[in-house]
DNA sequence: CCCACAGCGGAACGCCTGCTCCGTTTCCGG
DNA sequence: CCGGAAACGGAGCAGGCGTTCCGCTGTGGG
């Protein structure tokens, strides 16, 4: 039987988590994110018997955000509209949260529902690029991979120092969408 | 007085320092360059007192390397060739050498030498861009920190797994190039 | 040739990390 | 209201890092 005062607690890593991922990076040490919960780390590694599975845990969340902000694009009727909205917008979300990024970029640490949400992410971008091309508003030659590769690319610049990351993803977002239009 | 041998291993400790850097990226354990080397780490840290100074050292070169490439490009009399050579080129280095990005990257370990690079390569890279774009080879509206950033985007790609990031860097250097274009 | 001393190797120190152990506190069904 | 199980917190362990210490080695000027 679950106690009521373990699940409170529980939400409250969950949330410290979150908050120190996205501000710090997924390599913010277990001790400081149960500072922040203001929880021992026993209790922390009681819910989330390892470091992996509390960064999946989060991570899944923002996959799923993802995921989300995608299958919205498909209602919209206007194809490039629809695209550049999604590059925009991913660029948008990694200026403000850092975890994001490494969710992307890192080699191992996939959950199963992780790696489900990231397929269903990569059809939707195909269906997308299918219309935008099929409405001839894309470069000849581009497909959805160099969709893809300019997405990594936002993400990976999440790295450089904060100050001047912010202006360079904007950049680099506008660059890729003039990269990949007709 | 400087003896022989002194001078030898520190020759050795360099060459394996640059070596491992390319490989493994910047963060390889002192330990780790010490024993590639054949030297314990009291030798390495007699010539380099501390991490950051070999870490200076060999980002020296590979930043003076990209220098020379960009001083070249100036002699092309084709103001695009010259231009995307230089964008090729650096993703053609990045792919061979996870050093190189990381010394753009990462937030502070500057040396004064490293600095003034910089500042020249910047400079060239104004020029070139000058040139494209009085030759109207450019799209309306791109300027050097548009190429920067660019770059930059295409630096920060080594990060992921090693099997994907050269054909990835690939896309994105077309990418670029397609964007920036006119 | 020889021995002072520059130079060497690797054990050891201090710190930080992920993770575990265990005595104590808190919840909650009867 | 009470007792036993569930949950807690923080000290402690193992391992990895950068860096230092110190007794030994081998180079090279006299």
């Amino acid at each position: 039987m679950q106690r009521a005062d373990a699940r409170f607690n529980r939400d409250r890593v969950v949330a410290a988590a979150r908050e120190a991922f996205a501000s710090a990076g997924l390599e913010v040490p277990m001790r400081e994110v149960a500072r922040r919960a203001g929880v021992g780390v026993a209790t922390l590694y009681r819910h989330f018997p390892t470091r992996t599975e509390l960064v999946a845990t989060v991570l899944a969340e923002r996959v799923e955000d993802c995921g989300v902000q995608v299958r919205r694009a498909l209602d919209d009727p206007d194809p490039w509209r629809a695209l550049s909205g999604v590059v925009r917008e991913f660029a948008e979300r990694q200026i403000h949260d850092r975890a994001l990024n490494e969710a992307l970029l890192g080699p191992g640490e996939v959950s199963a529902a992780f790696q489900r949400e990231r397929r269903e992410h990569a059809q939707a971008l195909n269906v997308l690029v299918g219309r935008a091309r099929a409405a001839g508003v894309l470069r000849d030659g581009v497909d959805a991979d160099d969709v893809r590769a300019g997405l990594l690319a936002i993400a990976s610049l999440r790295r450089l120092p904060a100050a001047t990351s912010a202006r360079v993803i904007g950049r680099v977002a506008d660059l890729v969408l003039a990269g990949i239009r007709a």
